[in-house]
DNA sequence: ATGAAAGCGCTAACAC
DNA sequence: GTGTTAGCGCTTTCAT
């Protein structure tokens, strides 16, 4: 258990002193070849790595970025997580990772570890139960850039990156006007949600615009298990669906139970189509089509945002990662 | 944009001196009540957070956890992640996430980073083609445990938490051997992984000592969309199977479309066990009969380990998660 | 081309 | 009960 190699050790053994050898391992012009050859060779065989917490200290900036969301299982935030981590690589920042396992509390003391570990900025999807946003901004306002993703305050002062809920919806709608469903049971998620209330506004205007006849029976299931029992009642009712929406992975997951469970089959009995990060329809067969939300695309964009951010942009942008339409088999 | 607060600012505003600030926050009995509560209450209202660089700096310790996986974007990892995390905070920790994407070169650029952060250990599973492991042995003779987690080297002299892999492939063979299945499709992950040939090892084993009439049809299926081939392939034979084993998520998630292509329902066409996480079985109905390897439970046994680690434990252990078999309508 | 010295924010041994 | 001091590993200005 040897302590870990030092500017000092180096400096000590090599006769030189540290701001030399300090010189010499950034190829400063000013040291000479032999001299940063005696270094480097030194420096490799005892393995030195530079201490980072000694170099944040000084030059008082640091090289991780902060992520807090609701809870790291999840088809969707793996995406982020993935993607902002690939990200941060590229750009030598790492990422400490935080979940708030949707509890307020245990978000400010997220906040605070950021803190006190001086992130250099924040990605925060928030708790469903958090009202209060002042942590974040307070951080904000200390020069600490925070981007909110996905599950965003009402708030219009800060940064958002989200998928456009509104276009993604209308999307959705667009293709079963377009392919003549008449009757469709379209399940939305949580109402209190703020992506709900926009997916759900969005879907329902574009159908009383262009399809104003068209029966949409709209259900509320606040999770997969409440989706298969809500997908069952549907089909006990005389009036069958000819097509099903399903606003989110969580809820496609639990309707397609129900259809296995009935034993009917997509699209001939009834069409499917869902909003989703792109996994799930790839379950089924046929495979479902879906309108993409993508994690991974919204890591890329925050990241992106973040990286403005840093550079001293001060103004606020709300961004919307663009979805597409990938129709496979189930309409 | 202020600058953060420091002991020397609230030691200013305050006329005394930085130790005693910095005794007052630690409750330390030497300091008056009364001074306590001055500088308790300058803390607050400037929202002190102590500088967890300068902490480490100065008393050579880090609360941070290096944690290297292949990738992150998988219902067995992210499991893994989450607990981790779990574990973390409540200790006061942090993990520091880096993914290899199964690429031994990012792999040893990872294993820099947490020396550069000076992590206090390191959790790691390793990309398929990591040959060499000296580098993560070189951080244990620094003194910096690392436990190996899932895909593990096969070097007996470093600590390695695992899927009880053996045991989880026998209970399912048990389970195949108990319900009289004569013609078992039984699909397998890439060969060249460890745990790949200890689920084959002792899942035949079992066959040969308990059933040895029963006809078993090994399959190798490297990905998803290898397993949906394989099974379609399998059910053009005249012979057809009347049970199908599933290694893990993956093969499951590809054989399950398979059987929805051709319209086969399980159990009562064929039955159906899997090795799985617990997440991808209960997409189907009837939710499929599963051997739990669970990530979770890994995440958690692997923390307590690291925990034995620091407090000095130098000694080796290979330990298991148990498994269980979960009944559920596929068999 | 190289070195000396100050200082980032904090802790802890040692004074008084 | 409070203050002084040295030092963790590094960068950087200012010498020489």
């Amino acid at each position: 258990m040897k302590p870990a190699a030092t500017l000092k050790k180096l400096s000590e053994s090599l006769g030189l002193s540290i701001s030399t050898v300090s010189r010499a391992l950034k190829n400063h012009p000013d040291i000479s070849e032999a001299t940063k050859k005696r270094v480097w060779d030194l420096a490799n065989e005892l393995e030195y790595e530079p201490n980072t917490y000694a170099i944040s200290l000084r030059t008082n900036t640091s090289k991780v970025f902060g992520l807090i969301i609701p809870q790291i299982s999840s088809d969707f935030y793996d995406a982020v997580i993935a993607s902002l981590e690939e990200e941060a690589r590229l750009h030598e920042y790492s990422l400490l990772i935080l979940q708030s396992s949707d509890n307020p509390l245990i978000e400010i003391a997220n906040i605070k570890l950021c803190k006190q570990n001086r992130v250099a900025g924040i990605f925060a999807s928030l708790s469903s139960d958090t009202k209060d946003i002042t942590p974040f901004l307070k951080l904000v306002n200390n020069g600490i850039p925070v981007i909110f993703i996905d599950k965003v305050p009402t708030d219009d002062t800060c940064n958002k990156i989200c998928i456009a809920d509104e276009q993604a919806a209308k999307i959705a709608a667009e293709a079963l006007v377009r392919n003549k469903k008449k009757n469709v049971l379209s399940l939305f998620g949580n109402q209190n949600f703020s992506i709900t209330q926009k997916r759900l506004e969005s879907y329902t205007y574009y159908f009383t615009q262009h399809a104003p006849n068209a029966h949409l029976q709209i259900i509320e299931a606040k999770s997969s298990i409440e989706a298969t029992q809500k997908t069952l009642e549907a089909f006990k009712q005389p009036n069958k669906p000819d097509a099903i929406f399903c606003m989110s992975d969580e809820i496609l997951i639990g309707t397609m139970k129900a259809l296995q469970q009935l034993k009917l089959q997509w699209p001939t009995d009834v069409s499917v189509i869902a909003m989703s990060n792109g996994y799930s329809p790839l379950l089924y067969y046929p495979e479902i089509s879906y309108v993409e939300t993508s994690g991974y695309k919204l890591g890329k964009l925050a990241y992106s945002r973040m990286m403005v951010c840093l550079l001293g942009s001060s103004f606020i942008q709300h961004l919307n990662v663009d979805s597409l339409y990938v129709p496979l088999g189930s309409l």
